[in-house]
DNA sequence: GATGAATGAGGCTTCATTCAT
DNA sequence: TATGAATGAAGCCTCATTCAT
């Protein structure tokens, strides 16, 4: 019963580290800040953790994992490129506007990780970006995107698809799903994305509602 | 022509910042490592900066005054929306992609500002935003644009055009100029730009070659 | 009875700023010295202070509001102008004799302090210097105080008063309790003060032994 | 011509060093805020000095050696120990009320001279003090003054006529000889100075005006 | 598991001073 | 004479971390 406590801290640690980071900067923030954060003394974080990057490595984790496996899942799920792409884009979102803080943490700090956790992400990501890259590349194959060059193209629909971590709000006026959708048919619109007669948006294609990874947690 | 060493070590002091601003974030560089990029002791820079923040608030200047007086130009050359967008769009990219360093560090580090220096940017900021929306604004209302909803879409068109500043490289195999044109044909698919017979795509229009706002430079 | 490491520090820390502040200045003693008088290292001292001003802080209030008290308490024992007068001197020699180098920091680095904390003291002080005046005042008006100037007087008495602070040694040739009574007797000359038959000198009153605040010490 | 120039520098610093040294101490007082007050940059200093100490030591001079002067002066002039205290006080009070800053650094800032000033210093000032201490003796001996103990009212003396520096205004309501008067008064009742008919006040005396050491200056 | 205490290293900044111009 | 530029040393303070309790 006694391990009750422990959690509640670990907990808080985790809050105040995903929180802190995002709002500051790994190297802005303190261990000092980090302990009050949680509730503790300086010295009892380091029962939590072996030290700074720890936390800032679990954060990443908690965020690139499930970003990866849903994105497998989205392949499986469907096979039309543009199905692909507005799955692909719908889970990002979901998980870029429901852990805004982590994700532009694990977004923004690849540069303060130590070099060997940075070679390891990096490695994560961009095995990711390349799934977004065949995407796209089938599309064009396919006769059903036009687009000018993939490789920026590619970058274009991640970078708008990560960019709601910046401003979008849990508590806002807009709904997790509908930024989805919205976000979607942005997608669509950069690669002019093709029907039967012309232009698609995502209310023409059989898209199921988006991949629910990692529950969105304003606080995260 | 010996009055010059100062203003050498005053560049090169520059440089520095921006450099290391840019690749390990403004918290996480320490003076030690701007005195020995500027080839001085730390005790030196003191009679170039009243304080490190200084050079922050140097950079941010430089990027941001020059963009708000090339967004205002760029209204004043164009009245047709879809050529007000790709104007701003291109001269927006001009300066994100060559001067990639100064801009990172434009966009990123807001949050490191003392309270009195981050009002005033925020402020030109939001403004430069404003011009962005009354573009978007004005395209849907003469139903050139089709856009769902105007501020995400806003929005996104800048974080589309800013985001070459994290990969766009002067000495890569595209061409600035090139990388404007992209990048322009990118933000009119995403607004859905409609000309005479369909979507409208920047050769379509009447738009000269990009306001060449500040000079780029790979090191900057 | 090993918890007292702790509190030994912070003992040979209050004596370390009292020496050094005493003999060369605040703004003369580094952190350096601070830590070396209290056998640690500069970091160390940082877990018993918030800054260096701090213990100056803590120094001045040990005096002053002792003093205060006692004041208090002499006005409450006595009430011929002459007692108070004898009292007030004595207990003001008791600690500036008694307590020597704490006095001295008192008396000196008022300067020394930041705004807030220098305000606060003043104050204090004021309403201290006020007692004084109040009691000469007394005298003169009861007709047993021959003054030509009573704030000039009154001033006069404390300066003679607080001065055996920069010379007065506990272990010199002359007692503490002697040397109350010494300058009690310059006091009653200063003002010349009146008995039954002419000048009166501390022994003609009945006056009990000097209000024993804060006990001697050789170091502080 | 062109020598005015330097001298008014050479003023300007003077008066800064004293007016800066007097409300900050020393120590605490940085050459570029001598440099600002003189109106020049710090370099400059260096054509003025030869280092901080210089001007501390330059002031001290301004005070102690034309004190020594006028107290052997007052010495040479009157004879009855009554009339050569009363000088005494006078010139010396004269003194501290009319250059009220540079007779404080001269009286708190012994301890921040080097080694080999402080000693000429505390030569001078002994010596001085011993021209005091044998002003009294001859008063006791010649039973005229009623004194418990000479060291301890000689240092009384001392120190009520030194702390007219503490709090007298040139400017303020009282004039600079009645001030002298008043401390002289002071003195003779702190002695017990006795004439024909009982205690003795200045007027009685046979003592002429005192004694013009050094021009006051409020700014000094 | 939690923490008080301590610390080496380093944070940013100012110090007094020198020197070439 | 005046100063811009540079600097070693030191200023105060915070850093992340360890360890005994």
């Amino acid at each position: 019963m006694v391990r009750k406590l422990n959690e509640q801290t670990r907990e808080r640690l985790r809050l105040a580290a995903v929180e802190l980071f995002a709002s500051a900067g790994f190297a802005a923030v303190g261990i000092r800040e980090l302990a009050s954060g949680a509730g503790v003394r300086t010295a009892t974080l380091y029962n939590y953790m072996s030290g700074k990057e720890d936390l800032l490595v679990d954060i990443m984790q908690s965020i690139i994992d499930p970003l990866a496996e849903a994105a497998r899942e989205a392949m499986e799920t469907y096979s039309d490129p543009r199905e692909r792409l507005v799955a692909l884009v719908e889970m990002h979102v979901w998980v870029h506007g429901g852990r805004r803080r982590s994700t532009l943490v694990s977004d923004t700090e690849l540069r303060s990780l130590g070099e060997v956790a940075r070679k390891e992400m990096s490695l994560k990501r961009d095995e990711y970006e390349k799934l977004w890259r065949t995407v796209v590349q089938q599309g064009v194959e396919a006769g059903i995107f036009d687009v000018d060059n993939i490789v920026i193209t590619t970058t274009g629909l991640l970078t708008l698809a990560t960019g709601v971590a910046y401003w979008y709000r849990l508590d806002g006026p807009i709904q997790l799903p509908d930024l989805c959708a919205l976000q979607a048919d942005l997608a669509l619109n950069l690669v002019r994305a093709q029907g039967a007669n012309g232009p698609v948006r995502r209310s023409d294609l059989n898209v199921g509602p988006p991949i629910e990874v990692l529950p969105p947690d304003p606080a995260l």
